[in-house]
DNA sequence: TTGTATGCGTTATCAC
DNA sequence: GTGATAACGCATACAA
């Protein structure tokens, strides 16, 4: 209103007091009304405009370098084109790889990402659950900790936030992860392939997927190859399970090789046999799951399992976007794992193809900075 | 205006039409005026209420299962108590151990904080920066991947957000961060009192603060022993580099032992010297800088200094708020470092403190869980 | 092609 | 103690 009023003079002034330059300003600057403006913002052109109208509505909007308020913007649009990426625990690379999977497609449609870290606690992660309602986020990839709360997870549904679940499979909602199961059969086979025959395994958290899938691959290559395992250990996924549990292992069992569900309990292992005098791949085989940059940092390198995380971020975001764009043929996603060849194991007879393998890999990885 | 003669039906038959439950659905529910909902809501209770009001209205926004709009709050309030923190690389555990400093007390102190990771490249760093104007945020942690640009901070600071940086040093800004220098001296003091003479040393890049206090802090120390370093070289903090350069200083220099600016690096120098034949710490001895958790899973264990990240990350938070709350008393705060006495140099003679320091940390930080 | 008017949900200011 | 009202900054239906 008082607006038609102003002079330019007056804006500066307005500028100079710490108010915000609104759409308006611009307006009234460039000489047009508000609703030009805020066409020329938008960007989409639905109703076409006069070339020298929009150049003087883009030269206001420099010259105040005016930045729209999201809030107003938000608050319009009842959207925020802002989404959460919930991982179990931030500071463990396969995680971070899969925040920068989802935030590279996040980009690209225009979304901005806020990466949650839920610490390996369920009660941190239902904070963050929360989080989606009361900042008002589009939705949410979510990385569950065990098993997720699955009442709460349909009441976000309900009020009406799209939550894609990535590496780890829960009942009911599409698939995003690997094959878990197919990757640990293939591992497994490779072991007895080397001539291991007195296989231990370590097993990660029942009630996880990825634990449980691997945990199946491995039986059942066990069982097609007529192999019976000398035991088969609950852990954590933590290093120091992965020790304790090889230390009792190797002391009850004596294996020749011990496959574990991720690659820090399979550090655990080596550890563990070396404080008894087996070195690895001689006396006992030793093999993981995960295959993490930092993993190739430690000697000698581990026999694993690649999961290809920044890809499943990536194609999470890309379902998730799918969701908020109100698409409802919402198909999952299995991605292929790869095996890979290390030093902790015996190497096949008459060949190099391991040590070459994981060499390739070793370059790309290992090159991240730090500090 | 309408809503004075909404019944109670219809509000049901509103909430079920996928419309926003709003303050002034939850105040005629309880036959009250919004703004009464609106005091209840921000809790400081300047004016008194009558205590049956207050329950009537909690009733009701229970009922109503109620969640405020905090597109609407914060366009009102013109602060969105959304803070960021704007990281080199999240997948270095260095840094998300220092996000999970900040975030602890941005809880306590009712902020919401935004992860954002540059992934070590400036372009990326920017468009962080940039977010924060364009998000709408009230103010960031920044851990610049080298010398940020510092033209870009003053305006973003003018726009009125506030920045705080961590870890590394900025001219102008408070600093929150390590005794660098003095951890550097300590530590080369350290292995001079072992015995070693043929220092060479492997720095960090140019321009970043910690890699430059640090190499001060290894000159001091060799300049007061009286002992001259018999080759420096740069690197860039990089697994890769470290063990380039180290392999070109092993065989020109016959150093007696590599102090690197960072773990990594470190750890490059300690496969270099394992490809020629030398074993640590006999040989040859190494140490390294960050002492972040991974790093206690390579053998052997590494001699390092301990920079603690989680408590720099809390306390430039607290910096944080306190600027947002519009304290000028900003004062940075330099943390001590802690020389973790590892398996990578000898041992001091007699004695077996070494061994007893660094095994009381391995148990606390080895058992991060994984995959 | 451009402008007018209205409301998104909340809270601060006043009046009662 | 409690309530009516006016912004906050933007985008849209509708009018011109």
């Amino acid at each position: 209103m008082c607006y038609g009023q102003v002079t330019i003079s007056e804006i500066v002034s307005i500028d100079m007091s710490r108010t915000k330059t609104t759409i308006r300003d611009v307006a009234a600057r460039a000489g047009v009304s508000s609703t030009s403006v805020s066409r020329v913002l938008s960007g989409r052109d639905k109703t076409q405009m006069r070339p020298e109208t929009r150049e003087k509505i883009l030269r206001a909007i420099a010259e105040l370098s005016f930045t729209p308020e999201r809030a107003a913007q938000r608050l319009r649009a009842k959207a925020s084109h802002v989404v959460a990426v919930i991982l179990p625990d931030i500071a463990n690379p396969f995680f971070s790889l899969l925040a920068r999977g989802v935030e590279s497609l996040a980009v690209e449609r225009g979304y901005c990402t806020l990466i949650c870290d839920s610490e390996n606690s369920c009660g941190k992660e239902l904070q963050n659950l929360n989080l989606l309602s009361t900042e008002g986020l589009d939705g949410a990839v979510l990385v569950p900790v065990s098993s997720p709360d699955c009442a709460r997870l349909e009441r976000l549904t309900q009020e009406g936030l799209q939550i894609v679940i990535a590496d780890r499979r829960v009942q009911g909602y599409p698939e995003i992860g690997a094959a878990n199961a197919e990757g640990s059969y293939e591992l497994t086979s490779y072991l007895l392939m080397l001539g291991y025959r007195r296989v231990g395994y370590l097993a990660g958290p029942a009630g996880v997927s990825t634990a449980e899938d691997r945990l199946a691959g491995f039986e059942e290559s066990m069982a097609v190859h007529g192999v019976t395992p000398v035991a088969i250990a609950r852990g954590d996924f933590t290093y120091e399970s992965g020790r304790r549990l090889s230390l009792k292992m190797l002391r009850e069992k004596e294996p020749d090789a011990i496959i574990a569900a991720n690659d820090l309990m399979a550090i655990g292992a080596l550890r563990a046999a070396e404080s008894r005098g087996l070195l690895a791949p001689g006396d006992i085989g030793v093999a993981g799951f995960d295959h993490v940059p930092w993993t190739q940092l430690v000697v000698p390198e581990l026999t694993s399992v690649r999961i290809p995380s920044f890809e499943i971020g990536r194609e999470a975001m890309a379902l998730l976007a799918k969701q908020l764009g109100g698409a409802s043929d919402v198909a999952g996603k299995v991605f292929a794992t790869e095996l890979v060849r290390g030093a902790t194991t015996r190497r096949v007879r008459g060949s190099k193809a391991g040590r070459s393998a994981t060499r390739s890999h070793r370059k790309g990885a290992a090159g991240r900075p730090h500090a």
